[in-house]
DNA sequence: TTTTTTTATTGAACAGTGTTCAATAACTTT
DNA sequence: AAAGTTATTGAACACTGTTCAATAAAAAAA
């Protein structure tokens, strides 16, 4: 019985390795830019292998989007003992914010790259989920203290969503630069702050 | 003389036929899965031949996404005869987001898709400005009219920008899931008429 | 211990990609 | 008609994701 046990270790082994060996390519190089022989060739073993431990890329990929959202969910949760409900929604603006900036590579996957068909049933979007869900709980916390009255929660959730997704994405994707004489640091800050003080009023 | 002229003039022909074949190929296939060969055989022609007229294919892409532009600015400026610039303003949101809806590729093309590293620079991103400087007057006259006061025009216009993209962004790649039983369209509509709230208490 | 069976790994092959370029066809000018 | 330009081709190069027969390594059975 021992046996099969190292035997499945060795297994988890190969994988993490493999997974350690693509994150790294895939956070310099990009998805697109990635091929699975750049990933073999970083580990130092043959292409073919990685399909011995993975379906496809898309699996790859899959797998470094939950470790993503794993990510993001630990930094969010981190606000949990901020009291106020108001204040821990404005926190976690700025904290969605900073995780883009400090992790493009990761924001591309989780939120931009083209997602396989198959991929909003399964598993990879259950974190996802969780993570709206946080969202929306502290939404309904602060209607329960009079901000936001007569809005729908899920709209209102999803319009918050958009407009750090925009900032955000508009960063990623290098589209800031109509708006000159501006650093994507000041843009991203001022813009968030400016909805910020739209919620103020609400 | 009129020889050198009419040579001119085929040559054109052959660049929008190009661009016809392009036009349809990416539109229908998305950028990444469309090869040169397929636009090629799409007008019946050589591969090489593209590289005659166009330096690559992201010089197809600059010549689409440009075009992309100039049929939102279309739509935009339909907008000029609403007097009341708040209104005008409110209505440019939901034509930009109907753009989307309707011109899902286009829209891919012109606010998604990583852009070769040169372009900020070129003239396909001088029609981008374009469209912001039409967003940002607009809220300068806003403005005039007493709303928004003590808000910078550039990062509000930004934070405007962001929402708009942030919603078309989330539907253009599939991550409106998350948010179950609401179609794309109540979703889109309703998540921005959460933000005509907020933008109306301001 | 030797033989058989199972598992892990390789590398060549397939069909595709963007791009280049020598050859050639078509057309203009001399 | 000959020379010179311009437009077009198709083969070639170096890449891509993926598959698969062959093989090496390890485990189980004899």
């Amino acid at each position: 019985m021992g046996i099969a046990e190292r035997k499945q270790e060795e297994k988890q082994e190969m994988t993490t390795r493999i997974l350690n060996g693509a994150r790294k390519v895939f956070l310099e190089k990009g998805y697109e830019q990635t091929s699975m022989r750049n990933i073999a060739s970083e580990i130092n073993y043959s292409p073919g292998l990685l399909y011995f431990y993975f379906k496809d890329k898309s699996d790859i990929f899959h797998e470094l989007h939950r470790e993503g959202f794993r990510l993001l969910l630990s930094q969010l949760k981190v606000l949990n003992k901020v009291a106020d409900p108001f204040e821990r929604l404005k926190a976690m603006g700025h904290v969605f914010i900073e995780f883009a900036q400090n992790n493009k590579d990761y924001y591309n996957l989780m939120f931009i790259v083209e997602v396989p068909a198959k991929m909003p049933e399964s598993s990879g979007f259950m974190i996802a989920q969780e993570a709206i869900s946080l969202l929306a709980s502290t939404v309904k916390e602060c209607q329960q203290k009079g901000r936001f009255k007569d809005m729908d929660v899920e709209y209102f959730s999803f319009m918050i969503l958009s407009t750090l997704h925009g900032i955000c994405a508009l960063f990623c994707k290098d589209r800031t630069a109509s708006f000159a004489n501006k650093t994507n640091e000041e843009l991203m800050l001022h813009g968030y702050e400016c909805f910020v003080a739209l919620l103020e009023k609400s």
